[in-house]
RNA sequence: GGCCCCAUCGUCUAGCCAGGUUAGGACACCAGCCUUUCAAGCUGGCGACACGGGUUCGAAUCCCGUUGGGGCUACCA
């Protein structure tokens, strides 16, 4: 096993609280769980708030919920960047007493204007050749002379390996290396500087993170060295993508963590979709639980290229977990969505029974919750265009009175026995049993899709099941079709 | 423009590193079975190595190139 691929690690989640927490960040935050629950250590939470205008309390508050809510567990944190800023820039001030970063005095606006010229004739630009590192003396001077300035690290001109658990080893170039900011003029460090102090003050070993700092990443590495510190493995997880094959967007769906639990995903079934979009076991398994994934997690089966986030499937493993898991996980997520539908009252042993008989038929929490919506109804408000095959035959209200006094003489009310009835009366009355069973269904449910007949009869119950059933009858009675005579 | 990453069924992927498989599985789709409905389940079907060159007896697998996606190239993160 490859050094990097080996415990204790001390791994981090650090989302920008630009938002809501994307399913991207999602996948990321999993994977470090998954990394630090297989080879032992810490995952850390810390925010990436620096950015004060574009990051809000709230947000952090719910991207916090978010990962609760998916079940990734955080050992330390959440930390607040924006809370270190005294100290990154204190190491900033601490490399340039170091002369391992020195004074830039050039304007954005100079700086703009030089490299736009230089870009137009075709030419590349690199501050380090385009400007240079200015004297000792002409810094003292212009320090004295208030001019503003920011602070550039000095980046060695040799080529950075970046050692890559899911990329192997990627070489930049020493063209390609520059001299970049690490201390704004307004005296607020950059997302380099920031990341790279937290990352050796907290003591991490593996930083997995999304593809797009794979680029900045031998920025990172210089800076851990001239901050003394020990590089940290990396792990650069490709983008999700939509299925118009672009960036996850809005356009293409949902993308938050948010919204896949207000439609009714159970967290888990998103978990295990998330961890399976860019990685695999090796084998054919698809349904696993955290602790089989943990089992068999390992970070160089991390998949390279970007992977389109498909409803479809993550629909089939909701629908999955929905069968599959304990009944307690259902209802304890279920209620919200009953609380919507006005259920939030409704008794836990009398939900486990309705779990019970329709968790088959709802692919999410929300339907599940809607299916149960009318055992808890008085009555059923029947609709016309459901029943109107029903109303054209005459015969069927005597016959549908005569199964509900059946019903009604039952000790044992359960599906054997129903079933028993309404088959002899079906029998006894030479028509077929799908005559009765269809119209009772309707009766029972007023729908005229759902789990077995008889399951529904049951869980209606056998009191308000007869009132259903008169109900029905008045109705079928009060509203008939005349069939024309041929 | 420069640097970097990626490329197997419509989608997620196994296989690639240690060349020889009828290129396997799952979702979706289609058909059949089951059946009181709708689902679920079961069985079967459809369907891929981006392209072009090498290397080799043999290439999805190794090398080069092309094309197509994406990232970085900020006093954004």
């Amino acid at each position: 096993m490859p050094v990097e691929l080996q415990g204790p690690v001390r791994v981090r989640f650090a989302p920008s609280p630009t938002g809501y927490l994307h399913v991207g960040g999602a996948r990321t935050a999993i994977y470090n769980e998954l990394l630090r629950r297989r080879l032992g250590g810490v995952n850390i939470l810390r925010i990436e708030d620096t950015d004060k205008q574009r990051s809000d309390e709230a947000m952090t508050r719910q991207i916090i919920d978010a990962l609760e809510w998916l079940g990734v567990e955080i050992d330390e944190g959440p930390f607040l960047q924006s809370e270190r800023l005294e100290r990154h820039r204190g190491e900033a001030l601490r490399l340039l007493a170091e002369e391992k970063a020195y004074h830039c005095f050039r304007t954005p606006e100079e700086l703009d204007a030089r490299r736009q010229e230089i870009l137009g004739r075709g030419d590349s630009y690199r501050y380090k050749t385009a400007f240079g590192v200015p004297t000792r003396d002409e810094a003292e001077r212009r320090i004295e002379a208030g001019e503003p300035y920011a602070i550039r690290l000095k980046v060695p001109d040799e080529e950075i390996v970046v050692r890559d658990l899911v990329r192997g080893d990627v070489p930049f170039p020493a063209e390609a290396q520059d001299d970049f900011i690490i201390l704004r003029s307004d005296g607020t460090p950059t997302y380099h500087l920031s990341v790279c102090v937290d990352d050796v003050d907290m003591g991490v070993t593996h930083v997995v993170r999304g593809e797009d700092h794979l680029s900045n990443t031998p920025k990172h590495i210089a800076l851990f060295r001239a901050l003394g510190a020990e590089v940290p493995a990396f792990g650069h997880l490709p983008l999700i993508l939509g299925t118009d094959k672009k960036r996850l967007s809005k356009r293409t769906g949902a993308t938050s963590v948010e919204e896949f639990r207000d439609q009714g995903i159970l967290p888990r079934a998103l978990y295990n979709y998330l961890a399976l979009l860019g990685w695999s076991p090796g084998d054919d398994r698809e349904l696993m639980s955290r602790e089989e994934m943990i089992e068999a997690f390992s970070a160089d089966r991390l998949l390279k290229s970007a992977a389109v986030f498909d409803p479809d499937k993550l629909a089939w493993i909701s629908a999955q977990y929905m069968f599959h898991s304990d009944l307690s996980v259902i209802v304890e997520h279920l209620r919200p969505f009953l609380t919507e539908v006005g259920l939030g009252e409704a008794p836990e042993e009398r939900l486990r029974e309705l779990i019970e008989v329709h968790r088959l038929r709802a692919k999410t929490l929300r339907e599940l919750a809607e299916q149960l919506v009318h055992y808890f109804q008085d009555g059923i408000d029947y609709d016309d265009e459901l029943t109107s095959k029903f109303r054209r035959q005459a015969e069927l209200p005597t016959l549908l009175e005569e199964l509900s006094a059946g019903f009604a003489t039952l000790d044992d009310y359960t599906v054997d026995a129903t079933e028993q009835v309404l088959r002899d009366l079906a029998t006894k009355h030479e028509v077929k049993a799908g005559f009765l069973i269809h119209p009772t269904r309707i009766a029972m449910s007023g729908s005229k899709t759902g789990p077995g007949v008889f399951d529904v009869v049951v869980a209606v119950g056998q009191e308000e099941g007869k009132r259903r059933m008169s109900a029905f009858v008045e109705y079928l009675k009060a509203n008939p079709i005349e069939t024309e005579a041929e």
